[in-house]
DNA sequence: ATGGCAGAAGCATTCTGA
């Protein structure tokens, strides 16, 4: 079963590229971010035509998430709305459209497009911060329904220096701080895992290339979009990888897919007993 | 400190992203 995360920057610009990455790849669930489009103008049909049943949350112009699935979605919740029993303000989250979840073949998907944050200190820093405690409350939640959960999507945060080409210049900053890390960690504590680092412990991997200054010809890049799975779901885990072939289209995304690929029917839990397999900062 | 590029809104230019 392949479940995918693509960050891609606007479904309108992009819907052609989708389907045919789709076509090649075949995935079970796609989780989309950034679609820029209302939910009532989001192109349904192509997916449709291809067997697959949509769940949107969007917004104009900004932001926007969307999970396409060839098992239908139950449960499906959109934003934080559906959780009551947490301390934080989410009134301010409300209007940013970063965040749809939904049971699919028993796995608890997660679907979110975390706030870039701007720059350290700035207000959208305090509410990239306050936004991920919120994503920790919804956890918190989401954990009693089920124990097969994937958390996927643009995290707007390499969660080492091994994931960003020039850590030199990076380390500290945007997307690379000590209290971004923190307060990712606060997310996954010790109950999800970075699917990615199971598979591959080296530097030189990236999912997103800056569209300035030559960066994808330069291979400047950041990994910055994850897939985060639970111990039960660990167990299944074939395989994760990025596949940056999108990135060479014409007028591409600036970020590229990320899939996991599991078998529902394995069960070997090595991959969490790991301890290298939980960053630390 | 600023710009570099891209998308949306909407028609010149601004806002936002990462």
């Amino acid at each position: 079963m392949l479940i995918a995360t693509w960050n891609v920057n606007s479904i309108r610009t992009r819907l052609s590229q989708i389907i045919d990455w789709i076509n090649q790849v075949n995935p079970d669930i796609l989780c989309l971010q950034e679609t820029k489009v209302i939910d009532d103008s989001f192109p349904i049909e192509p997916f449709k035509k291809l067997g697959y049943s949509i769940e949107v949350y969007g917004q104009k112009s900004y932001n926007g998430v969307a999970i396409i699935s060839k098992i239908k979605a139950k449960n499906v919740k959109k934003g934080f709305l559906d959780f009551r029993n947490s301390d934080q303000n989410i009134g301010i989250f409300l209007n940013q459209k970063r965040l749809i979840s939904a049971d699919i073949n028993g796995i608890k998907i997660i679907n979110v497009y975390v706030p870039n944050g701007s720059s350290l200190g700035s207000d959208k820093f305090e509410y990239k911060i306050n936004w991920l405690n919120c994503l920790a409350s919804f956890l918190d939640e989401q954990e009693k329904e089920t124990e097969l959960i994937c958390l996927m999507g643009d995290f707007n945060i390499a969660p080492t220096y091994l994931d960003i080409h020039d850590p030199k210049k990076y380390e500290g900053g945007i997307m690379a701080s000590d209290i971004e890390r923190s307060t990712l960690n606060n997310v996954l504590k010790e109950r999800l895992i970075d699917s990615f680092r199971i598979f591959e412990k080296n530097t030189g991997h990236w999912s997103w290339w800056d569209y300035r200054n030559n960066a994808y010809e330069l291979n400047k890049g950041w990994r910055i979009d994850h897939i985060y799975v639970s111990k039960e779901l660990s167990s299944k885990l074939k395989s994760c990888v990025i596949d940056s072939s999108p990135r060479e289209n014409l007028r591409p995304s600036d970020h590229v897919p990320v899939m996991i690929d599991i078998n529902l029917n394995d069960t070997n839990l090595d991959f969490f007993e790991d301890e290298d397999n939980f960053f630390e900062i």
